[in-house]
DNA sequence: AACGCGTGGTT
DNA sequence: TAACCAAGCGT
């Protein structure tokens, strides 16, 4: 293992490194900001960080400035109703995140004065927070010296210590070895910087370790195997599922139904579809009427399985059975509609 | 502890 | 194209 002297020298290199590249993501304070006393807005990082979780940047970025113009603070937020909050988070997927987003921002509205907690320990106990997202709260706001593990430092760690152990088995042990490391000086820098590192020097496919300020010791460049790790377990085939979605139109209006409050899409607003079976299930629509097919199913590919549904359209002149309400096509950026169901629509023309 | 939980981009 | 990947959490 290494030496304290050597440790210093690691964790010197890195916040080089990061001072260096000056990499700003709106919610950051920047080093030189963060020296000057400037602190980071918790909402915006725990808003940021959830929106994050298994989230590019790209794609989690516009959401994060929608919600900080719609909801400003974590009170605004806990007053929205949890459906206004669902139809903002549409498209971004994993939609328990969105109800733990509004679960703790009530929590925190309402049990702490609108105030985050300062600890690891307590952020821990807030709902969507956990073990990475607290460590890097406590960190980045209120310069707690924890120990950041996300995928990116995973990378960076296994690699650095060829670690022969296959994720996610190996995970505790990683973080045994990021926490050797772990800057007390400047926790959030230090954080953010190992973060950056895995995502744009020590990257999955082609890393850059010409340009890595960890080369010196970085066991796996030296063995020249750098994308052997992490090593991971051999992930099984997802299943296919099949089943038939239904399309009523009437005066321009689609009819959309709300999914059970909990589970998969829980609490958003679907199409109303057949079962999900490994064969197609025998087609029983919702009304009596004249159901055209579209040409091809849609398909959709979820953690876990890919969905293939039939979509059929017809045009009716009552109400359907069951729950439900028509929403006009368009008002449907309005309501709570995953994606999966935006490409149910759009598969029929609307 | 292993699994459920979205979506879109890249290779 | 199929596989892989992305600043994880809850149960």
């Amino acid at each position: 293992m290494w030496t304290e002297q050597q440790i210093i020298e690691i964790r010197a290199a890195l916040l080089r490194w990061y001072d260096r590249q000056g990499r700003t993501l709106p919610w950051r304070v920047r080093p030189e900001d963060r020296a000057n006393g400037v602190i980071a807005d918790p909402y915006a990082v725990w808003l940021s960080e959830i929106m994050l979780q298994q989230t590019t940047i790209p794609h989690g970025t516009p959401y994060w400035y929608k919600f900080l113009d719609l909801y400003p603070s974590v009170e605004a937020l806990a007053a929205a109703p949890l459906d206004d909050v669902l139809t903002h988070w549409a498209g971004l997927g994993y939609y328990a995140r969105a109800r733990n987003l509004h679960k703790c921002a009530i929590t925190v509205a309402t049990e702490r004065g609108g105030e985050f907690p300062r600890t690891k320990t307590e952020l821990l106990t807030l709902p969507g927070i956990g073990d990475y997202t607290a460590s890097t709260i406590a960190a980045i706001c209120f310069d707690q010296p924890t120990n950041i593990v996300d995928g990116n430092v995973e990378r960076v760690i296994s690699r650095m210590h060829r670690v022969e152990e296959p994720l996610p088995k190996a995970k505790a042990f990683i973080k045994s070895l990021a926490a050797v490391i772990a800057d007390s000086d400047r926790p959030g820098d230090y954080g953010q910087a190992v973060m950056d590192l895995g995502a744009t020097v020590c990257t999955p496919r082609s890393p850059l370790c010409d340009s890595c300020p960890w080369s010196d010791w970085c066991e796996a460049l030296e063995a020249g195997d750098q994308t052997a790790y992490p090593k991971k377990a051999p992930k099984k085939k997802q299943p296919i599922r099949f089943g038939g979605a239904y399309v009523m139109m009437r005066d321009g209006a689609v009819w959309l139904r709300r999914r059970p409050s909990e589970g998969l899409l829980g609490g958003m607003m679907e199409v109303p579809t057949s079962e999900w079976a490994d064969v197609m299930p025998s087609v029983v629509p919702p009304v009596e009427a004249d159901w055209s097919r579209s040409p091809a199913p849609v398909k959709h590919v979820f953690t876990h399985f890919e969905l293939r549904l039939d979509v059929y359209r017809t045009e009716i002149d009552g109400d359907p059975d069951g729950e439900g309400r028509w929403v006009a096509c368009e008002a449907l950026s309005t309501v709570a509609l995953p994606s999966l169901f935006k490409k149910v629509l759009r598969a029929v023309g609307i």
